[in-house]
DNA sequence: ACCTAGCACTTATTATATCCAAGTGCTAAA
DNA sequence: TTTAGCACTTGGATATAATAAGTGCTAGGT
């Protein structure tokens, strides 16, 4: 590689990322003050190196994987975000300070509408949150709503039809003693206890204790299913690029939107904004996925945005590290 | 209209709904012991009475819009549904029985699983539901989440942090003040009553009241918006049928399920099993949506199902009637 | 040692022509 | 009222040719 060569790659992948077209020697004469031969000679070469391809024999080159990565690493720089948008964003962080438990939503339905890229939330599985509170609030004809919250503030419910001869006390009385004992538990180990310390427990004391004790069980075990916590937003975005044009790849793609366990492996722990591309992440290989972590006021996650390998790396680059920036308040 | 044409509208519904392929004459003449010559005659007559159509001068027949709907109306015997479906479905409607929430969203799943094609569940707008209790929970660091659950168990809940002055016992009184108050209030009419009648009260008996009051009015308010009832399952579905092979159809298509405001118009409010083809349905004129209201436990809403307009009516129907039975109780 | 003009060659794309299968409408006879 | 027969239409598949874009390579120039 030398500095030409370089400049030679980035030119290739700024263009292509811009008109989806393979590009073609003679379009880069100008730029480089030299003949579509020079470049040719230079291209062979960097076609040696695996950094750009050919769709056959007589085509113009696009990047190759290898070479959207040596791009993203040394040769792009993160845009800075416009004024309008940070505008946009920053009606989030600061106007609303008080309302946290959506801003995160808020901010990928504002990502995908700049980038037009779709963008997921995944939500960190509750795996880290302990129990806080559980709580009953009692209905009309022996209905009953379930709560339970944990110290990160999610707040699972759920519903139940009481049998006939229950008395709704008894439920109460239950809670103040899974109260008192289990506030504080990580809520995978909650089920557990819920069984080997609580059951015995109201046993003695309730008299039809089975189904109240279900109805905790269910409650709690709702919690760590916790299937709820992925958010997507403007999924039909990455059908408006042209390499989704065949019917074929649309449906594999739609498909795998569908698929919750294929989509929770687009979930990343590293730090920072990272970038996986086609092969490189474990979704799909015709996209590029760009992830970023959060963590705002307690809520954990991954914020990823999904589109073309040929994706806007720096205009997307420099929107997740602002986004990042903002969604990760050190204490 | 005479028995044999009805018969051979049936015969050609039923016959392109299984091979989606235009009729021709000659496939029918075993069926109805006759020549092809006959069987043209009769259905140049079907097509001037606007029930089937062709799509160039030389080919076979396809159903019109009228003439599904002749089938639907006339013709068709809704299909029992078999042993193992029902087997499927009872898990939901009998075992399970305490556990109600999400019973219409199991109930969905299984019927895009059931039925291959794809469902919508719309919850019913809160707008009939009454306030039965506001709370709080105390997180730490100052955070907590306030919690506001209908007659009907609907919960909404919501996180926010508290100015550094502030002081949990009072936002308890204020919770206390609005139970004893608004219990009872229509949800859509608690807005008022909140600023006219509490935020007075609390005015008097609490230091800071603004962010009291802030928080309970944004809590509220979330719950008019309840933008979250729409639930999909196997939106895949539709891209499996040969009707949605071009790209652009599928754009379309994709692009609409993604507009909630667009989504609503699927709900219908009669009650029963009903059908809408094509353009007589508000969301896209090339499919056919067939609604069912249910109401279950308090719960309301409608369960929706979305297909190409050749769809298995006899199936689906018979499915919905099934499932419209075990979702509304007369109590 | 590097650059460049020139040219033969390859490939995708587009337009055009041709052929075939499926099915219709109509006529005239049963 | 039904049917056999036939001319006619259309979409789809296949083959052919023309064109544009772009490459690789050679040979001469700096």
């Amino acid at each position: 590689m030398n500095e030409r060569r370089e400049q030679l790659l980035k030119e290739i992948v700024e263009n292509y990322i811009k008109l989806v077209k393979p590009v073609g020697s003679k379009s880069l004469c100008k730029k480089f003050k030299c003949s579509s031969a020079t470049i040719r000679n230079e291209m062979s070469v960097l076609e040696d190196l695996g950094y750009i391809e050919k769709n056959h024999i007589s085509s113009g080159r696009i990047p190759s994987e290898k070479g959207y990565k040596y791009y993203v690493d040394n040769l792009m720089k993160p845009k800075e975000m416009t004024g309008e948008d940070v505008l946009k964003l920053q009606t989030i962080f600061h106007n609303h300070e008080i309302e946290i438990s959506d801003a995160v939503t808020k901010c990928v339905e504002i990502i995908s509408e700049i980038t037009n890229y779709t963008s997921v939330v995944l939500g960190k599985s509750s795996s880290d949150n302990t129990l806080q509170q559980v709580s009953i609030i009692p209905l009309a004809n022996s209905n009953i709503v379930a709560l339970v919250c944990t110290d990160k503030g999610i707040v699972e419910n759920r519903q139940y039809t009481l049998p006939k001869n229950a008395d709704v006390n008894e439920i109460v009385k239950a809670c103040e003693i899974i109260n008192k004992m289990l506030t504080g538990t990580p809520i995978n180990e909650v089920s557990q206890r819920l069984e080997y310390e609580i059951k015995p427990i109201i046993a003695k004391k309730i008299k039809q204790y089975e189904y109240v004790y279900n109805i905790f069980y269910d409650a709690f075990n709702d919690f760590s299913k916790n299937t709820e916590n992925i958010f997507f937003s403007g999924k039909a975005n990455l059908l408006k690029y042209p390499e989704y044009s065949n019917v074929n790849d649309i449906k594999r793609i739609v498909s795998k939107f569908e698929d919750e366990t294929l989509v929770r492996k687009i979930e990343n722990d590293d730090d920072g904004v990272k970038i996986f591309i086609g092969e490189e992440n474990n979704f799909d290989p015709n996209v590029t996925i760009i992830t970023s972590k959060y963590n705002y006021h307690g809520e954990e996650g991954t914020i990823a945005i999904v589109g073309p390998k040929r994706m806007e790396y720096a205009k997307v680059v420099g929107l997740l590290n602002y986004i990042h920036d903002n969604l990760n308040e050190k204490k």
